[in-house]
RNA sequence: GGGAGCAUAGCUCAGCUGGUUAGAGCACCUGCCUUACAAGCAGGGGGUCACAGGUUCGAGCCCUGUUGUUCCCACCA
């Protein structure tokens, strides 16, 4: 037998259980038409990443998954990949190229996506590595990156597909520009942040001399592309001047008073200066007006248009605006407010709202669907309430901004012809315009966002467009989606309605939501605030199981959870708890198979019974997703029932003379262990392979063996009372002697009385081991000298031991009367229900029955406790 | 302005469709190196389940309201 180290060392074994899985293949999934597929396609994490806790909850969960499904008998599909993450890598490379002293446009665009595809292959693995070290059991050969050519294809034949149905389109409208990026971003990678500023009161006079009118606005820059000031055409104040022009301060423009519903009479003055390009609101109101539009800030977000300021940046732009207004009297009043400014979600400065030409999805017609399907159940949030926060934005997103200014990423597929100014959009590269056939034609230098090739994932990994893929038509769809609820909208929303246009059909029944890992103090981890772990350095210090099982305890679908190193402390201490137990076992071996014997003890048929039980709670709990639930359970099994009790309770006969009941023992032992490892391996991977392996076994991997299952039929009612009667014994017996300190090495004579001999009878042994007794006597009568004994009751039975000396009359008979003025309250209030027409007659069958027996036992224990009162005297 | 979550032991959190005397980890107290494990064993203390009502035979769980707190969404100049 293996000789196995006191400790477990996850360090030395979780690099080779890891090859070992690789080399035997059992990760990469077959098509097999006898087994149902159970796909799970992995949130592509950034090529730029570096692993953090946020990653290892959602590969944990995703892993927990596929080893159940795939023990369960499915063809299981873990399908990795990585994100190009077009702005992420493109300033990484970016800044290793500024450090050389070089910018992109040096280089130009061919060599410098060469020098991104270089970086790319040189660091882009790295993510994928550490996600190995976690043991996430991903089909690699199947591993897929959001910029190959196979998902360039989708991307290609998605475009032009919604292009022909006229749901891609291009146009001038409002979008959120980041200055920093240069380039257009979607609503979505905005995220809007209060912050302390200010209103800036000023008067714009009326270009014949008869007055002025006051706007208020908190960027006052934007002054310089003013277009009109607006009034409501209700309001009596100011309809009167509606048509009259005003003189735009420092710029000296003629911009006329215009009346729009979009001026609020309540708010302010009820005057709003009108700013066309920098505004969503006055696009839409100089349209209405028919505006001219002057655009007043360049792509770094500096000054342009022919003023003074041009080349400023916008915040220096707006105090030397505000001081010059100031100083020509045109600033009436400064107001502190607090405003929402939207900032960049990628580099978190903030974002311009300005007028451009870009290239939109039209939402509506696709949402359409996307709403059905979940309001219709096809596809289910795991927690629901998430369902909500999903239609929420599906009910009112807007047009999605696709086209990004950047030069990594998927180049949009269209052409545009200098002779007769048609757009050409292609599936192959053009050679020529579609409409004149000139030569003369350049491609449209912008990329796509990258969760429009994201959106894909679930179909384009399987080899769409080809409908004939055979992987495509045996795995989609998928079956869940692990993520977490920050990114519902980025990307499982649009996987959906793309799934759903592309496939027919939504990319997955099932989202399960996760939250955040927040640091102790309930912060978010983040690389500015220095409190993000690292989960390598945890994986080196505790194990990956022990950080398994540490994410996936103590936490609840779709709520956040505060990482506390102890806690892996205490799930690195439970692996050793296992590896211990499992050493107790192969150290007692002398069996090479694991059959059940033919004769079970009560305490056989207890344990395994327990373990049937637990099989069901721990299915269920994985059914509905809770795995943390199920993880709990299967800790608790191990440590309370197999290891403080059952182990325990096996001693016995392992040390005994008899060699038959040692066998029955050990196959006990190595059946439920066994069995047991299987349960847990789906959390803790690396240790139970690793124990396995080192036990007797059939089979090449514990990672492909059959999951247990629920017996239904196994019922050992009455054995699992007998043995839990003595358990209680052994409970009482320990509890009184710790109560009177008495030391484990002085063993007493152990008197019971009971009807039930028979069973005490049979757990002998374990009582003379676990109850510290010298000798045990069995009766169903009082012994004669019970008088001036240390006495002790069950619910089933009265104990005693001779131990008078160590005994305070006084003190028992006190400790005896609370004991049951304790046990009378309990009994009164189960009689009172159980008194209850009402309780008797509407309550479950089932209920009732429970809470007579809880009274009977009550009862029981109560007249054990008046006995031993009157005994005292 | 809308929407959602959370409030349970000193701390961090579980608690499934309502059903015994509400659990875990850590921390705390007592006693043990009992030949699997001191990263352990045995025993123990600690909770008016935020507050106020309601539904029910029965409420930590369902309903209404209140308070505190966190988050998401929204074009308020």
């Amino acid at each position: 037998m293996k000789e196995l180290p006191k400790i477990y060392e996850p360090q030395k074994v979780e690099k080779q259980i890891y090859d070992f899985w690789m080399d035997g293949g059992w990760f990469h999934a077959q098509r097999d038409p006898d087994k149902k597929p159970f796909t799970i396609v992995i949130p592509p994490p950034n090529v730029t990443g570096q692993l953090h806790l946020g990653h290892a909850f959602d590969e944990t969960l995703q892993d927990v998954l596929i080893r159940w499904k795939r023990m369960s008998g499915y063809s299981a599909l873990w399908l990795p990949g990585v994100d190009h993450a077009g702005i992420a890598t493109q300033i990484k490379v970016e800044e290793q190229l500024r450090k050389e002293g070089l910018t992109r446009f040096d280089l130009g665009r061919d060599k410098f996506l060469d020098r991104v595809w270089e970086w790319k292959n040189q660091y882009g693995n790295r993510i994928v590595e550490q996600l190995k070290t976690l043991g996430s059991s991903c089909d690699w050969d199947r591993q897929r990156f959001t910029m190959d050519d196979m998902c360039a294809k989708a991307v290609r034949e998605t475009f032009c597909d919604l292009y022909e149905k006229g749901l891609i389109y291009r146009g001038k409208r409002i979008i959120n520009w980041c200055p920093h990026c240069t380039t257009a971003l979607s609503d979505a990678e905005v995220e809007y942040k209060e912050m302390p500023s200010n209103f800036w009161h000023l008067r714009y006079p009326l270009s014949d001399g008869s007055g002025w009118i006051e706007v208020a606005t908190t960027r006052p820059e934007t002054m310089l592309g003013d277009a009109a000031v607006a009034v409501n055409p209700e309001d009596e104040r100011y309809k009167q001047l509606i048509g009259k022009m005003l003189t735009l301060p420092l710029v000296g423009r003629q911009i006329p008073i215009v009346g729009d519903e979009h001026a609020d009479m309540e708010f302010g003055t009820g005057c709003v200066k009108i700013t066309p390009c920098h505004d969503p609101n006055d696009f839409e109101v100089g349209l209405r007006h028919d505006l001219p539009q002057y655009l007043m800030l360049d792509g770094e977000g500096k000054v342009t248009g022919g003023y003074k300021w041009d080349g400023m940046d916008r915040y220096e732009a707006r105090k030397a605006i505000v001081a010059e207004l100031e100083e020509q009297g045109y600033l009436v009043s400064i107001e502190p407010c607090v405003h929402n400014v939207g900032t960049c979600y990628r580099c978190h400065n903030d974002v311009e709202p300005l007028a451009s030409n870009q290239w939109f999805v039209k939402m509506e017609p696709l949402a359409k669907e996307a709403i059905r399907v979940v309001e219709d159940g096809e596809v289910k949030f795991v927690p629901d309430r998430f369902s909500k926060t999903y239609l929420n934005w599906m009910y009112n997103c807007r047009d999605w901004c696709i086209s990004r200014q950047l030069w990594w990423g998927h180049q949009i597929p269209v052409w545009y012809c200098a002779d007769c100014g048609e757009m050409t959009v292609s599936r192959e590269d053009a050679t020529e315009c579609a409409h004149c056939h000139s030569k003369n034609i350049t491609r449209d230098p912008d990329v796509l966002d990258t969760w429009f090739s994201s959106a894909l994932w679930p179909f384009s990994t399987l080899g769409w467009p080809d409908m004939d893929s055979e992987d495509l038509q045996y795995f989609y769809p998928t079956d869940v989606l692990v993520t977490g609820y920050d990114i519902i909208f980025f990307w499982v929303a649009r996987m959906i309605f793309s799934g759903c246009e592309q496939m027919k059909k939504p990319p997955f029944h099932t989202v399960l939501i996760h939250g955040l890992i927040r640091d102790p103090q309930g912060k978010k981890m983040s690389k500015s605030a220095g409190n993000g772990v690292d989960p390598i350095e945890v994986i080196n210090t505790y194990g990956a199981d022990a950080l398994r099982f540490n994410i996936i305890t103590g936490n609840s679908p779709g709520n956040d959870m505060r990482y506390f190193p102890e806690r892996c402390e205490a799930m690195r201490n439970f692996s050793n708890k296992l590896w211990n137990a499992s050493r107790f076992v192969m150290m007692n071996l002398t069996i090479e198979d694991n059959a059940l014997p033919e004769k079970l003890e009560q305490e056989d048929k207890w344990i395994l019974k327990r373990f049937n039980d637990l099989t069901k709670e721990v299915i269920d709990n994985l059914n509905r997703y809770e795995l943390g639930i199920a993880a709990q359970k299967i800790y608790d099994f191990i440590w309370d029932d197999f290891c403080d009790w059952y182990i325990e309770l096996t001693k016995a006969r392992l040390t005994g003379e008899d060699r038959d009941a040692s066998v029955a023992a050990q196959r006990v032992l190595l059946y439920v262990l066994t069995e047991t490892l299987k349960l847990l391996h789906p959390f803790m991977p690396f240790i139970t392979e690793e124990i396995f392996q080192a036990l007797p076994h059939s089979g090449e991997a514990l990672m492909i063996q059959d999951y247990p299952v629920y017996r239904e039929k196994l019922n050992f009612a009455a054995d699992c009372a007998a043995a839990e009667r003595v358990m209680e014994v052994i409970r009482a017996v320990r509890s009184r002697r710790a109560d009177m300190n008495v030391p484990p090495s002085r063993k007493a004579h152990l008197f019971i009385v009971s009807e039930n001999s028979a069973d005490y009878e049979n757990g002998r042994a374990n009582l003379l081991r676990m109850a510290m007794a010298s000798d045990v006597s069995i009766s169903a009568a009082l012994p004669e000298s019970s008088e001036g004994m240390v006495s002790l009751v069950t619910t089933d039975a009265r104990c005693f031991l001779p131990l008078s000396e160590l005994v305070d009359l006084d003190k028992e008979r006190e400790r005896i009367q609370k004991e049951l003025e304790k046990n009378r309250k309990f009994l009164e209030n189960q009689e009172k229900k159980l008194a209850n027409e009402s309780f008797v007659s509407r309550a479950p069958e089932a209920v009732v029955q429970k809470e007579r027996e809880n009274a009977e036992k009550l009862r029981s224990l109560i007249a054990n406790l008046e006995e031993s009162l009157k005994q005292l005297g």
